[in-house]
DNA sequence: TTATTTAATTGAGATATATCAATTATTTAA
DNA sequence: TTAAATAATTGATATATCTCAATTAAATAA
């Protein structure tokens, strides 16, 4: 971590969680005074699973994964986390754990903000609330559509669906340069980096996407969504 | 849906949900004036998967069973519900649309709660809200604790999980008469009804749990919950 | 009660996906 | 710039799980 081009205050940060735009002056105010920023290279831990959830994270730039340490050490990817979003471990409100790690994958800013006053803005603010609670339900969406994905589609369903979603979500492109690792797409999609290779390429050779290296093009847009929806 | 059986009010309705302890008797009484209750035979539909979704509803008697309608009409049982527990659709926050079908595994009495009204409430208390926030929190964390198992664990450690959690959170016995057929079992923990089959009965030659029929007793805890735990 | 439907069970074979081992690229560090 | 480490790729084989088809048991309706 250090402590370098960090953001001056909240209120003219770009990059802030819509759900600020709920709060007064005031109380923007507070969370300005008590936002602690800090900066992150590739590859370091920004929460630990299992450590005490005792903030609320904004991430201010760059890319994030959550991922589940799960059984015999194999990872789960929840996650890509982008500039502006909240991420507020589910233990937090629970048992005060947090429930999956969070690295950063480019280099990140965030700031953290002690629970204790977040949770005091959620009760002294309807509107701050609600937007939190819509936040969660989005979640919580998209948690029961992956679990689907997960457990229904095939292994070329999979990855068109997490292709589809890094093009539409994350990149907001049709052609990217990717910074998750084949390994990593395989934590997303719950198969082995041997079998992403081999669908990334089954997927090139039918004229579908082109991926050389890091760099992911995507061509036939239609056809994954097939392949996305079709399972 | 018949109307026999009914409560009175929510005063004194021993099932309601704990969050109404959050409420102030004009609160409650608010509530009370509001909720429809209706009856439900085993196998009906409660809620819809895709319709609207406009009300909060309570489970006041009976279990029900949450699941999404997947791909190519298969699908993916959720959760359990038992009296007590809220049945709030992910969607109301979102796009106001069930994001699962909820039906009657026993007969079932629920009380619909017009979700406006729920909404209200969540804006003018802040312990309800936080109450709310903390039960969304508790199923997410139930909900990416599953993303893992459905996705790590084998059949025998899926079904483990499965027969844990009847006895431990559904049942709160070692043997219970199981209100799911095999194939919702399935349904359950991401395999065909045949496999559900053969798991229980290897579990039962190796003198782990008995299975007659829809009588499911665990005989040995410890190791259903090492087969459960190592996957 | 008997007939009919639905659910559970069993076995044989097919398939998706993982594992293992080796090779080649690509990064990173010295 | 070269050496070392890490990531990507490929092929061969093993394995978990599904599919299909047949049979039996249990539940429901006539």
């Amino acid at each position: 971590m250090s402590g370098k081009n960090l953001i001056n205050s909240c209120e003219n940060c770009e990059n802030c969680w819509k759900g600020f735009k709920c709060l007064t002056n005031a109380e923007i105010e507070l969370i300005n005074e008590n936002r602690y920023e800090a900066a992150f290279k590739p590859g370091e831990i920004i929460l630990k699973q299992g450590a005490p959830a005792s903030n609320a994270l904004f991430l201010a730039k760059g890319l994030a994964k959550s991922y589940i340490e799960g059984i015999g050490g194999k990872n789960l990817i929840i996650a890509i986390f982008q500039p502006g979003m909240l991420i507020l471990s589910p233990g937090a409100y629970v048992n005060s754990r947090h429930a999956y790690t969070v690295s950063a994958l480019t280099p990140v800013n965030a700031c953290f903000i002690n629970f204790d006053i977040f949770r005091q803005l959620v009760r002294s603010n309807a509107d701050f609330a609600e937007f939190l609670l819509e936040d969660f339900s989005r979640k919580s969406l998209i948690s029961n559509q992956r679990m689907v994905s997960l457990s229904q589609k095939k292994m070329q369903g999979r990855i068109a669906e997490a292709l589809l979603n890094l093009s539409d979500e994350v990149y907001r492109s049709d052609e990217f340069e990717i910074v998750l690792s084949r390994q990593e797409l395989g934590e997303m999609t719950n198969m082995v980096k041997e079998s992403v290779v081999r669908i990334l390429k089954e997927m090139e050779d039918a004229g579908i996407i082109s991926a050389v290296s890091s760099v992911i093009k995507i061509i036939d847009k239609a056809k994954l969504k097939e392949i996305s929806e079709k399972g």
